[in-house]
DNA sequence: AACTCGGGGTA
DNA sequence: TACCCAGAGTT
């Protein structure tokens, strides 16, 4: 969960799903489609199936017990040299770097790296200043088992040094024990590094779904597994160029009896703007109000109960959308 | 080696 | 608005 998203975004997120899923049997064995809701919102659903997978991989390979080298573990589904090392080092003593955000962070500063975030040969050297940094032994009065508390503390020191002083703007330098050998802090280039990444515009797309509804229900279909909410449940999309009466008709079997056209805005729905990392979509919301005929249905589509949203694994738009109509919904 | 994947916090 | 977040998988 606390890959690229936040600490305080994934808490109440992390509750709930250990909550639900206290072992890591529960896991492997619930489905998919009992995991995703619980995702629903936080994003980069390619990890909820990854981190599905690797309870089932686990399970059905390791015979029920975690692997505990940063080799084995960085073959699981999701896990990275990162993430498994970050669980090798915690959980069973091992002596290995990570590279998180906060920890580039650090480096950069300290060591005056100038590089083009993402590139090959900037991780390359961020790894080799991280392993060079590992401490190399222990204290001589520690006794040995207390390893993997003190390696444990240095990488939960170095992330925690990135996120509470040496943050991406104005960091507290003055609070900082690197300050003095921080070749950021003494060239006055903190704010320089490290480097931003050049990002493209961002290209407009635009999107009509359709909010089609019978009564209290409204129809929903399953996304692919792969691509932009993978495995999630999202309103059908009129494609450019259809005819929204002929196309629901066509497709979902269902007779229109009424349709909002964007222009009408009594029903409280209008073109909104939801912003991606690569692109911003601009979501024109249909409605459509049909009569039932679920014989004709296609397969991958159900029709979901508005009461029922709270547990639905929808993207955070198309929830927006639902609860809107909801909320408009005549008791 | 560059691109893709979501949503939200922050300045 | 722009940037980035306890990165990893894909092409």
């Amino acid at each position: 969960m606390l890959q690229q998203t936040q600490v305080v975004t994934v808490i109440p997120y992390y509750q709930r799903f250990l909550a639900r899923f206290p072992t890591l049997e529960s896991l492997a064995t619930a489905s998919v489609e009992d995991i995703m809701p619980l995702w629903s919102g936080l994003g980069y659903y390619a990890r909820a199936r990854n981190l599905h997978a690797a309870a089932q991989v686990v399970i059905t390979r390791h015979g029920g017990m975690f692997p505990e080298t940063p080799e084995i573990i960085a073959e699981l589904p999701g896990i990275g040299r990162s993430t498994a090392n970050a669980i090798a080092v915690v959980c069973f003593a091992a002596r290995v770097p990570i590279l998180d955000g906060n920890v580039k962070r650090v480096l950069c500063r300290v060591f005056g790296i100038a590089g083009i975030p993402g590139t090959a040969a900037l991780e390359s050297r961020l790894w080799q200043h991280a392993e060079d940094l590992l401490p190399k032994q222990l204290p001589k009065r520690l006794p040995k088992h207390d390893l993997s508390k003190n390696m444990a503390t240095y990488i939960q020191a170095q992330m925690d040094l990135g996120a509470t002083l040496c943050t991406r703007s104005r960091p507290q330098c003055i609070a900082c024990p690197l300050a003095d050998i921080c070749i950021a802090h003494a060239t006055g280039r903190t704010a320089e590094l490290p480097q931003k990444k050049s990002r493209r515009v961002a290209p407009e797309r635009h999107a009509t779904l359709l909010v089609i509804v019978h009564e209290n229900r409204v129809l929903l279909e399953t996304r692919p597994p792969v691509g932009i909410w993978g495995g999630l449940l999202s309103l059908p999309e009129l494609p450019a160029e259809e005819n929204a009466a002929a196309y629901v008709e066509k497709k979902f079997g269902a007779r229109m009896l009424t349709v909002s056209p964007p222009s009408s805005r009594d029903d409280g729905f209008k073109t909104f703007l939801h912003i991606f990392t690569h692109f911003r979509l601009h979501i024109t919301p249909l409605l459509c109000r049909v009569s039932l005929r679920p014989s004709a249905m296609e397969v991958g589509c159900f029709w979901l109960d508005l009461t029922a949203l709270g547990t639905a694994a929808l993207p955070t738009p198309v929830r927006r959308i639902l609860e809107e109509l909801r909320l408009s919904q005549p008791a």
